[in-house]
RNA sequence: GGGUCUAUAGCGCAGCCAGGUAGCGCACCGGACUCUUAAUCCGGCUGUCGAGGGUCCGAAUCCCUCUAGACCCGCCA
């Protein structure tokens, strides 16, 4: 079989693409990938992947010679459900608001809303991802999917059943798939819309107590009606992504599990009610925490874009959501220094340090490192470092740490002393403070030990010649037996029982210093 | 009730989506260096690829059935 583009799940995504729309027979003129993000709580890494990827089919489609955009789709209509945790009490009175009505806590943006998308938009520029980006609060504001809405209410009977045949569920039997904001409370999810006009195109509702979840949301009971081009409304979920595709022209969308019900019915929405052929997809696993459990946007157990970025590189994000999109994932920061060093891997047999034998790897290696670098690769490889040696010469040297990690570094020959890897030092540096925090061994000294220890710390005030040999000789002429000697040491200097050899690692440290440690335990 | 994913060495995992000699890390064993703890370096062992069937010259990989576990949907968005 013959290589597709780059040779990577991308490449065959973009490729499958293609053929639809070619069999479709559409304008291929500019081809519009579609990304939605969530604005109701932290943005994860799971959320950025979901545009990520879509930017690889969009950079797939332009490599194939295709002119292609990413529509970055902030759902800033979508009320607030529940009070994401570690956030402030005081947004409970706007429960059941749309995120974009809903003042920002921190006060940084303009809504809660905004300050939620900015966290997404923020990673992505940062790991250099180009959007489009456009909102939910604009859209419907602007009317642009007036049209939609209104094909969509004036056949809601007949998508309510279809809804209850495909999914089970029997809401949209009863009640139209359109939430108004109350105008009186701006309230959207204790509205009922009760009837369609379509002659005036409007909606008519009324406010009542709803349950969001565990709380009894208290509904105001206004009765109005809502102008779906202009008035504050917008579409269920159920029925809104199709309005979406077929307003914007959207032929591509990934999602993930969680909303597969969604996706079939919308998919049956924009053919057979819209009349516009669905977009292709393609359907990616939850990442988990290390648990199995689901990473929530409401809960504690998030990792954002913003915290991997402080122990690793743009390129690490990118790897993991590149290298596959297939199969569930626990997630979690230790995968960094992981990816961190395949990325090195990746970039020598890129570069043809690293041999492959099989062709069909080769091609898809190169390719994957070509994605990570968003089809710019490098003219030349960069400076490699293990990561778990850095973050381990970073847990020893605390103080100045850059530059003693980096001498040291240069002194095992991993690097030369004009390489660059300052960086890498801080990322590393970060990680070892976070995450690699020593267990605080209670030390046990016997008087022998003792002496021995009061003897070192003058030997090693004085002239220090070879560290080594005089730490051996105290042990043994005190009759403390060597092994349990550097074990003492290595728990006075790191905190560990075991560490680097440690007479070079004194005349490093300074043996003055050493000393003044010892005399402190003694 | 509906759906998805996972199962590979003692442990943790990659390889599967484009079939071509079963891999990595840790652990373990041997060796080197060290009058010398630890580290380091070199070499080695470790497998009915969950079970069964099918396709194929060839299957961990593709197809079907089954078993076990996890997750999602069946509120809402």
């Amino acid at each position: 079989m013959s290589v597709i583009g780059r040779g990577t799940w991308i490449d065959k995504l973009a490729r499958e693409l293609l053929e639809r729309e070619e069999q479709l027979g559409r304008s291929l003129d500019m081809i519009r990938v579609e990304s939605g993000l969530g604005a109701s709580g932290i943005p994860h890494i799971g959320s950025l992947g979901d545009a990520v990827r879509a930017y690889g089919v969009k950079l797939a489609l332009q490599d194939a010679g295709y002119k292609s955009e990413l529509i970055a789709y902030s759902d800033d209509l979508d009320g607030l459900r529940k009070i994401p945790e570690g956030m402030p009490d005081s947004l409970k009175e706007h429960l059941a608001k749309p995120v974009s009505l809903i003042p920002d806590p921190y006060g940084c943006h303009d809504s809660y809303g905004m300050h939620m998308s900015s966290m997404l938009l923020d990673g992505l520029d940062r790991v250099g991802v180009k959007y489009e980006f456009r909102r939910a609060a604009d859209t419907y504001k602007k009317g642009l999917l007036s049209e939609q809405i209104h094909t969509i209410l004036q056949n809601s009977a007949k998508i309510g059943s279809k809804i209850a045949e495909m999914v089970g569920q029997s809401k949209y039997e009863t009640s139209l798939p359109y939430f108004v904001v109350c105008e009186n409370c701006e309230r959207l999810y204790t509205t009922q819309s009760l009837e369609y006009i379509p002659d005036e195109r409007k909606v008519r509702y009324s406010c009542k107590d709803a349950v969001i979840g565990d709380s009894q949301i208290p509904g105001c009971g206004h009765e109005g009606e809502a102008d779906i081009a202009r008035s504050l409304g917008k579409l269920a979920w159920k029925v809104e992504f199709a309005a979406r595709w077929a307003a914007f022209d959207v032929r591509f969308e990934a999602y993930g599990k969680d909303i597969m019900d969604s996706v079939k019915v919308n998919d049956w929405v924009a053919d057979e009610i819209l009349r516009y052929a669905h977009p292709h997809h393609v359907k990616y696993e939850m990442f988990l925490d290390k648990g199995g459990k689901k990473i929530s946007k409401s809960l504690g157990n998030v990792i954002t874009a913003q915290k991997w970025l402080e122990f690793g590189t743009p390129e690490s994000i990118l790897l993991l959501l590149y290298k596959r999109i297939t199969g569930a994932r626990e997630l979690g920061f230790d995968d960094i220094p992981g990816l961190m060093n395949e990325y090195n891997e990746l970039e020598d047999v890129y570069f043809g340090r690293t041999k492959v034998e099989n062709p069909a790897k080769l091609t898809k290696s190169r390719g994957l490192y070509e994605y990570v670098n968003l089809l710019e690769p490098p003219s030349v490889p960069g400076i490699h470092v293990n990561y778990m040696l850095a973050v381990e010469l970073a847990r020893i040297f605390k103080e100045d740490r850059v530059t003693r990690v980096v001498k040291k570094l240069t002194e095992y020959g991993v690097i030369k002393e004009s390489d660059d890897v300052e960086n890498l030092v801080s990322l590393a540096g970060r990680y070892s403070d976070e995450f690699d925090r020593q267990e605080t061994v209670h030390i046990e000294i016997d008087d022998a030990a003792k002496k021995a220890l009061r003897e070192l710390a003058g030997k090693l005030a004085g002239s220090p010649g070879d560290i080594q040999n005089i730490i051996y000789d105290t042990a043994k002429s005190n009759g403390v037996p060597p092994r349990d000697f550097f074990r003492i040491l290595y728990q006075i200097i790191l905190g560990t029982t075991r560490g680097p050899k440690i007479g070079p690692f004194i005349s490093d440290i300074g043996a003055q210093k050493t000393a003044d440690a010892i005399m402190r335990h003694v």
